[in-house]
Parts: structure tokens; sequence; C-alpha cells
DNA sequence: TTCGATGCAAAGCCTTTGCATCCTG
DNA sequence: CAGGATGCAAAGGCTTTGCATCGAA
């Protein structure tokens, strides 16, 4: 993620006539480069530190928000929880089963995931999401 | 999904010292050649037509049983609930945006995903899930 | 007869909603 | 000042759990 993400989404959030409120901007420093795809109590967790009384609701509306401006993306790789990924360039997420971490992974869309032409023609792909279940190089060194 | 699948899970209970009872045949009939990826709550409604006094915990249950045999994939694709697939073969699913309707997309996986070798080195991907987001052949004919 | 399966109800979680109050613009 | 945002608590929806009873093997 690049520098400047709290700023910029501060500057879209003003544009669309929203406020800027000291927990939102609590929230996008929070998410600012973090590539750790948070859930909506672990962003709670993290920003209460700073803002004691910030609420779960104002988190989840906040999420909402910004996922409407697409300045966040919502990643449904736990069946129990929502992550989110302030990083919304097309990328891949690998899970580990063993420690549940989700890493990104970058790698050309178009020519790693080809539709097949029989496909395309009964359906437009819109959006296409991959998911890597697998074992981390963490994980798999360690129980080596 | 060939011929045979409530007979071959029905061997396959008994192989593991598991129960075959009434309900439980009646979720696997309901499943079999099922390629409408129902959720807990549509198998439930269904067969309480055969078995009126069926609970959900049983269909949650039984779910649960046959996701550990492996006789049955459940797929998120659905924020809100998971859905179900009979159909354990490696394949993708595509989702409509409009109608919410989930079909099977049968394509060579190996050549659709090509896992960065950068990637493989450190990760080691298991299995790979390919979700097509977009507009199915009905509703794009229905909205043209 | 035995031990897993069932059914019911209650409890658990994550998430959404209602509403009075607060505060940004 | 006005209208959106916040915080709190309650409600919602899906899923799990506890437990007494049932029934397949």
């Amino acid at each position: 993620m690049r520098k400047g993400y709290t700023q910029r989404v501060i500057a879209r959030l003003r544009e669309q006539g929203l406020k800027v409120t000291p927990q939102r901007i609590a929230i996008l420093k929070h998410l600012d480069g973090n590539t750790s795809h948070p859930s909506v109590e672990d962003i709670h967790r993290k920003v209460c530190r700073a803002f004691p009384t910030i609420s779960l609701a104002t988190v989840y509306n906040t999420l909402d928000t910004l996922e409407q401006l697409r300045e966040v993306q919502s990643i449904s790789v736990d069946p129990h929880r929502k992550h989110y990924d302030p990083d919304t360039r097309p990328h891949h997420h690998a899970i580990c089963s063993h420690c549940h971490s989700i890493q990104d992974v970058f790698a050309d869309l178009a020519s790693a995931v080809r539709v097949p032409t029989a496909v395309a023609e009964i359906f437009r792909v819109d959006e296409t999401t991959v998911h890597l279940r697998g074992v981390c190089l963490n994980c798999s060194t360690a129980t080596a």
C-alpha cells in the first residue's frame, strides 16, 4: 500500500459530504499500510487503545462506508467473520490452514485465471476471486 | 454428479461405524444430483416435506459429518450463510449478482490458475478456490 | 443392549438496528 | 445550526451446544 492512504480517504470522505471524525481517522490510520487483513474485532481492539470509548457499531459503520467508497474490500475467507483489506487492487489471498494468516498474492490475474470461452458465453464475469489454501512458510518450517 | 451418491454415502457411513438414519437418508436423497448449492435452511425446508419432524440441528450435524467424510463441500460464497455442494470434485463457482444463483464451472484448474513460482516457494498450496462474480445468462437476457 | 443420533430449547457469535446525544462542517 | 456520526443496548440471524430420549446395529 502506498503512503497516503489515510490522507486520500479523508479527502474522499469530504468530497462525498461525509464527516471526518476522530474515530474514522483512528480507523483509517490503523488500516493504512496494514496487510494483516484484520476482522472488525481486531480493528476495534487496536483502535480502542487510542480511543477507549469507540464502539463496535462505529467500526462496523465505518467499514461499511469505506467499502462503499471502495477504499477497503471485505474478504470472505473465514466463515466466522469478515476480514478487511485496505488494498483494493486486484490480488489473490493465501490462507494458512495452520495459523490462519492471510497473505496477499500479487500476480497477473488476467493470465492467472483464464475463463474458458464456453463459460464466458453463459456468464458475464465482473470479478474474479482466488483463494489459495495451504501452509505458509512459517508454519511449514515450524512443523518440519 | 454420477448416479449412486446416496448409496455410496450410506455405505461410507456404515464403514465408519456411523448410523444410517431415516433423516440422514432423506438429506442424502435431497443432495443426490443437486446442483443448486442449497443452504442449511434450504435443505431443512425441503426435507421437512418428507420428514416433518426433522430438526435444524440434525441438518447441521449431518452436514458436518458429511463434510468430514468429504462427501459434501461447504462453499463460502454468501457472507450470510454457508452453502453446500455434494459434488466434491475440484471446480469453480460462478455467483450471479442479480439472482444469487451459484453455477458450477468445470474447467481445468491447473491451467486456469497458475500459481507463480515465487509464491510456490513461500506457500504450499493445497487447494485453490475460484469464485467468479457477475451476471448469469438468465439475468442478463432478462435485463436486456 | 449400546452408543450414536435426534429434537428441542437455550446459548453463542457476529452483525444490524433504533434512538437519543454529540459534533463536524 | 443541521444533519450525519456516535455509543449504547437491544434485536436479528445463523450456528452450536446441552441434555433427555430415541433407535440403528
